[in-house]
DNA sequence: TATGAGGGCGCC
DNA sequence: AAACGGCGCCCTCATA
């Protein structure tokens, strides 16, 4: 038996040591570790820590003693009693305890950095910047602090006396300055759109182009940490640097993910669940319509759409099916008519038509939903499909406010969650079979993003690699509908192409 | 000088 | 008035 904390820590120092990691972890039956926070993040993922001294104080109600030995093995008996009642021994032992070696090789590899590329591209924001304020400072008549919102604020609406209708205000009750607000204000003065794009500037050059240059080793390698307990839902977070929140989109964020490039010899695959929360849904929710959908591979905001307007699939506009999207994404976090208005532009009567006729249409999606309320407020709790378990003590709250905020929570963290169990089994199954085939030097797994897994691959491995990888992505786990991959390829991030099956079958 | 709240914003 | 789920990190500013 191996119970203790941080056990991915551990982990990476036997690694440097060259030294086995003990056993073989993936059979419930003689596992060979148990680490301590992973299985109370388990019991109660919102712990406010995970530490020996927090759980130990928690759960034991004693301080923890690090020189009595028998601290930790207490700790290990309640937890264990608890994984056992709660039904999540499998998932603990099958998935959560292999994953921590999958992620603890992951860290240690890191990803390369185009070091020199982030140099010009900072050169190149500071002289925007630069730019940008001075052009700022002279429309507002004097320097101020652009990043201080308050100080923007006052600049805007009573300096230069922009009128603030329709603006929102701030927790403080201070006119916001936020993103929403400058367009909504944007034709009312010329400053607007340069403070736009100053915002944008800066958040990647402070956020992102600076602290990855200072993160980087002298190889150019810059390493996260997955943190396994950081999530309520079952999802890993990413920490120092945060390499799930990485931009994509606009050209500065493809030329900021050009600077993640794959070796001399490599390439990046990315191997991209499609549409997994929703096919998730679709599962979980046995909506014939949603998932005659998916297995029959339709576009399906656009068939959402189709359905939503009550139109032929022909007949959909990208307009029409833009708000489909929205919808869509909207469901699975139990959003209201309020929000729905707000992101799509529509009043909120419209809205509010828009989510009936949605649940009119995909009839078994709000039947769902209302039984997973009912599950929150009856139990206190709700759990996936895996038994993964959230506490939800707030939905019979009588403040209405709170009670809806965790029914919210109740309907996206079985879908959420499940996701997350699919794309952790994948990844440990992935692990295994490079192993088995020795291909370790061929296949590495550098990042894992919520649905998507990066990888840095030898060319000659190319093939033999998507294969390898998307067969077991796709198979692992069943649900009630088909589950697809989409692969792509390139020599860094931000230039990545489709990966054609095709491609493969003319080899 | 350190800390934490507030405002803000990047991703899935 | 009213936030649609899950994260981590930046800067400012008040306070200690």
């Amino acid at each position: 038996m191996f119970a203790d904390f941080n056990l991915k820590e551990k982990f990476k120092e036997l690694k440097k040591q060259d030294k086995k990691i003990p056993k073989d972890p993936s059979a419930a039956l003689g596992a060979s570790y148990f680490d301590l926070g992973v299985a109370f993040w388990m019991l109660n993922p919102d712990e406010k820590e995970y530490t020996a001294e927090f759980l130990s104080k928690k759960y034991l109600n004693k301080e923890y003693n690090p020189s009595v030995g028998s601290g930790l093995k207490q700790l290990y008996e309640v937890a264990l009693k608890k994984l056992k009642e709660y039904k999540l021994e499998g998932l603990f032992y099958d998935v959560e305890m292999p994953l921590i070696e999958v992620l603890a090789e992951m860290e240690s590899l890191g990803v390369k950095l185009n070091v020199g590329g982030l140099n010009s591209l900072e050169k190149k924001l500071e002289k925007n910047l630069s730019e940008l304020a001075k052009k700022i400072y002279k429309e507002a008549g004097a320097p101020f602090n652009i990043n201080s919102p308050k100080q923007l604020g006052e600049m805007l609406f009573q300096k230069l006396g922009i009128d603030a209708a329709g603006v929102k205000k701030t927790k403080g009750g201070a006119i916001s300055t936020d993103v929403d607000t400058l367009l909504t204000i944007k034709d009312r003065h010329p400053v607007v759109k340069y403070l736009l794009e100053y915002r944008e500037l800066f958040k990647l050059q402070t956020t992102y182009v600076r602290p990855l240059q200072a993160l980087a080793d002298k190889k150019g390698r810059v390493r996260t940490t997955y943190i396994q307990t950081g999530t309520s839902t079952g999802r890993l977070s990413s920490q120092n640097p945060n390499l799930q929140n990485i931009p994509i989109g606009n050209n500065l964020a493809t030329e900021l993910r050009k600077c993640f490039v794959a070796e001399k010899g490599y390439s990046f695959i990315s191997f991209d669940y499609s549409q997994i929360e929703l096919r998730v849904l679709a599962s979980l929710s046995g909506d014939p319509k949603m998932m005659e959908a998916f297995n029959n591979d339709l576009d399906i905001h656009k068939m959402t759409a189709a359905n939503v307007f009550n139109k032929p699939l022909r007949e959909v506009t990208p307009e029409m099916r833009r708000l489909a999207k929205t919808l869509n994404f909207g469901v699975v976090y139990g959003m209201g008519a309020n929000a729905f208005a707000k992101t799509s532009g529509l009043s909120v009567t419209e809205a509010r038509k828009f989510i009936d006729e949605y649940f009119n249409d995909f009839k078994k999606i709000k039947v769902w939903q209302e039984e997973i309320k009912a599950q929150a407020r009856t139990f206190g709790y709700v759990t996936n499909l895996n038994g993964r378990r959230r506490w939800l003590l707030q939905a019979t709250s009588m403040f209405r406010g709170e009670a809806a905020e965790a029914e919210r929570a109740a309907i996206n963290m079985p879908v959420q969650g499940l996701a997350a169990d699919i794309i952790k089994i994948a990844m440990v199954k992935i692990s295994k079979e490079i192993k088995k085939q020795k291909l370790e030097n061929s296949i590495k797994m550098l990042l894992t993003i919520h649905d998507e897994l990066l990888f840095e691959i030898k060319d000659e491995a190319l093939e033999e690699a998507v294969k390898i990888i998307s067969g077991i992505m796709e198979s692992a786990y069943e649900l009630e509908v088909s589950v697809k991959v989409t692969v792509k390829v390139g020599k860094n991030w931000g230039e990545l192409s489709a990966f054609l099956k095709s491609d493969i079958l003319m080899i």
